[in-house]
DNA sequence: GTCTATAGGCTGATAGAC
DNA sequence: GTCTATCAGCCTATAGAC
């Protein structure tokens, strides 16, 4: 991807050809191997610039790093915001999460690794600011069980619990995916899955769950 | 964790003692930072022994990794063999999966996360002969979906979404319950998790939302 | 079996020419 | 803005003494 952000070989390109080229190829490559894993002459050559390029139009790695994490939370963050401001039904904006958390990581395929290794790092390569973020994504689905179960529209269930299940299948999904190609070198054939088909799996199946035991009156 | 592995500074120690100190301190660290986040100095640091040890007694860092990976993967599936061999209902072998799954957990608490770096890596680390066994442990949950398919225990969900999902809740709970206490210091306090809970909740939400839409005439 | 010392390679960052 | 050249630091692996 990007290989090659603009024609010549040397001199003047695009203005922020070659800063957008290193942070496509950095959020690819980051997702895939991790922080400590990414080696920046790998970027750069990724990127089809210069590793000296990193320094000094981010101010080293790290700084690339979260300014990949900056973007990709503030797109989420955006997206979210519609579903927190909405007035349905918690079993609608359950459902839109699913929706929205699928297109988003369809959109930022680097995403739902970047979050998985911010979690289990505990948030090492994280700037202080970005953490609140986070931590907001992780809470809406939170805020959505407990008002279903307010309304009666969900079970008496542990709303940390749901939240940590659902978040845990998504990125699950969306980190397995990118590399069944591998296992299925390895002998095992995994049939192929379809994004579409898992958002409406989720959706049946933990709304399902999720339903009263002690159905409230619904008009048929 | 175990950083004196013996009593005197030098020479002779229990046979063996070395070996498992290594073993030790490297679990935790690489569940912690992953394969590359882990330097050999420190893991012969918390070990409380020299670096050289890691060499001599595995070979270098690469085998030791995967010699802990094998360890563990052995365990996990040593007892799910028992589920595997098993003729219960489909209903009862899931919720014995999800119970066994939640004891190896709290047993080897690197697991999750290993299995989780392994996923996210598309098996970088792994040597070859350990990736079927891993698949097979993956391979079981889908095994019981499909059973419960057929018996008519379950409803016809897809098994493979379903096994994803449910090993994306288990594994992102067990991962992200030990660094919660990080993140309470960010600002938002979490409540206590309970392993037991959530296996239960596990249980239950997903019993529910596997339950067939048309109900097999039941025995009250 | 374990240690010390060191070799040899790779990493991330920068100075300075263009 | 971009490239080349280079540095200091860190990493893994090994040789050899005990």
């Amino acid at each position: 991807m990007a290989s090659q952000p603009n024609s010549p070989s040397k001199g003047t390109r695009k203005p922020g050809a070659t800063r957008q080229a290193l942070i496509d190829a950095a959020t690819s490559l980051f997702a895939q191997r991790g922080f400590e894993g990414t080696r920046v002459d790998q970027i750069a050559e990724t990127a089809g610039v210069n590793k000296a390029m990193i320094s000094y139009h981010f101010g080293g790695k790290s700084a690339l790093y979260n300014e990949i994490l900056r973007k990709t939370f503030a797109d989420a963050h955006r997206r979210f915001s519609a579903i927190r401001s909405s007035d349905a039904l918690a079993d609608l904006r359950l459902r839109a999460f699913i929706q929205t958390f699928a297109d988003l990581s369809l959109q930022h395929p680097a995403l739902p690794a970047m979050v998985l290794r911010e979690v289990m790092s505990g948030g090492l390569h994280i700037e202080k600011d970005l953490l609140p973020r986070l931590l907001a994504i992780f809470g809406l689905v939170q805020e959505i069980i407990d008002q279903g179960i307010q309304e009666g529209t969900f079970s008496a269930v542990d709303s940390y619990l749901t939240h940590i299940s659902l978040l845990g299948s998504l990125v699950f999904f969306f980190t397995f995916t990118p590399i069944r190609a591998r296992l299925e070198e390895g002998g095992l054939p995994i049939s192929v899955p379809d994004v579409r088909e898992y958002v409406r799996h989720l959706q049946q199946v933990l709304g399902r769950g999720l339903a009263p035991t002690t159905p409230s009156p619904e008009p048929a």
